[in-house]
DNA sequence: GATGGAAATAACGTATACAATATATAAATA
DNA sequence: TATTTATATATTGTATACGTTATTTCCATC
């Protein structure tokens, strides 16, 4: 089973250092929303949350930022990423090609087990979508993506939706001002059944219908609090 | 342009560290072969290559290993990666999934500088053919597929591609004993009529056909030299 | 009061030292 | 001679120190 949302496939042995812990705790802290987006991650503050050396926490913020979770600007340190619109529109469009590509093999493969797996993940999303835990919600939501796909049997995909996911997180924290737990608590099964009856075809125009769903009930806007574009304001000005 | 096959969008002002030129070379080192799978990566013989301190070399390492490249095994130090079987199966998978299915919107997209680049990268790859130099052909050719994703304008997918092309090139290195760089010099130049005509659907049963030729011209014969497999020996023997 | 610049402070990039662990070598035993 | 065990060596994991660069603060000036 998947440790949270965290990288699919390990190296092998690759647990046991430090970084790791450190990676995985903000790793979450970030899907969760703790962290939020924009926020600065000073090397020398995180150096005393978690005692250890500056060393493991650069190797842990220099992974988190080949994965797009934070930024790091040379000399400026890190800060939790803050995806741009234009950015979330690329990831959705990749979600929708990888998750809607790979059903037909999801649904080759799928096996009681699994289905029983994705059905216990749609439970608790349930369970935290009643008790109104936006960030367990978010959080299982991504999980039961990630475990589906995971069914398709290519890791490389599989992880490369584990970071598209994660970044959807990010992207939530960012534009989801008006994101409701409510309307969507039923979503995951209906998929469930036509994964359940084989239906290739159905599953994936839901998927499809699913992530356009997710993708516009953002609020995407076109940005306020960013830089004001100076440019653009003095060109559209006469004289 | 892209510098070579490197990551395709840098953070803003990545550049000027000294990690990235070794990352850079290391990188290049690996897609062209010169370093082959398999082999170790000491930290200590690259400090003096490099003539910078292991802080630097180990940065640029654990980048590698995040892409896949190298592989690092906890107290036993960084290695070039060599994909199983297994692996190179999902990689060329992954590849039909993203190269066909951006077609369209490349084709959406294409313009005539986008052209005219592609016939530029062509040109390159037929002079390198010509010139038997296999190592630049095949770095070109896998810069060929990346420009061509680039169009779609999908940062994201373009950067899981090339990842995807890199593990490529260790694939072929591994497992490319027939290599030929023969029957395939005009192949990348009939995609680039489809393109120019604005045929996507015939762009993309191309393209399907070329992957598949490409990973069919492998011999990935079950592997032999991988550590004996005692269980099946053993339970292959009678008595 | 607002602006510009210089000093002070804080944060990051890199090198290096030491500790912990794996690998290689050599000795000992069967 | 083959196998095992103990020691030595080599290599990686982590901490820390120092130099460099960005940011902030403060003061002079307009």
């Amino acid at each position: 089973m998947l440790r949270g949302l965290s990288a699919a496939h390990h190296q092998r042995g690759e647990e046991g250092t430090k970084d790791e812990l450190v990676y995985a705790r903000l790793f979450t802290a970030i899907i969760e929303h703790r962290l939020q987006p924009g926020m600065k991650l000073p090397e020398d503050a995180l150096t005393e949350s978690f005692e250890v050396s500056r060393t493991v926490i650069r190797k842990a913020l220099q992974r988190l930022a080949l994965e797009r979770l934070v930024t790091i600007l040379p000399k400026r340190g890190a800060t939790v990423a803050k995806p741009t619109i234009a950015e979330a529109k690329n990831i959705f469009a990749a979600r929708q090609l990888i998750e809607v590509g790979t059903l037909d093999q999801v649904v080759q493969n799928i096996r009681p087990s699994d289905i029983a797996e994705l059905r216990e993940i749609a439970r608790q999303e349930h369970e935290a979508q009643h008790a109104r835990d936006h960030r367990q919600a978010i959080k299982l939501s991504g999980q039961f993506h990630v475990r589906l796909l995971s069914i398709a049997g290519n890791d490389d995909l599989t992880d490369f939706l584990v970071r598209l996911v994660s970044r959807s997180s990010l992207i939530i924290a960012v534009y989801g001002s008006s994101w409701s737990a409510d309307g969507k608590c039923d979503s995951h099964d209906a998929l469930i059944a036509l994964l359940e009856a084989g239906d290739a075809a159905q599953a994936k125009t839901w998927m499809s219908q699913h992530l356009k769903e997710v993708e516009s009930a953002l609020d995407m806007s076109p940005e306020e609090d960013s830089e004001p574009d100076f440019k653009k304001i003095f060109s559209e000005m006469e004289s």
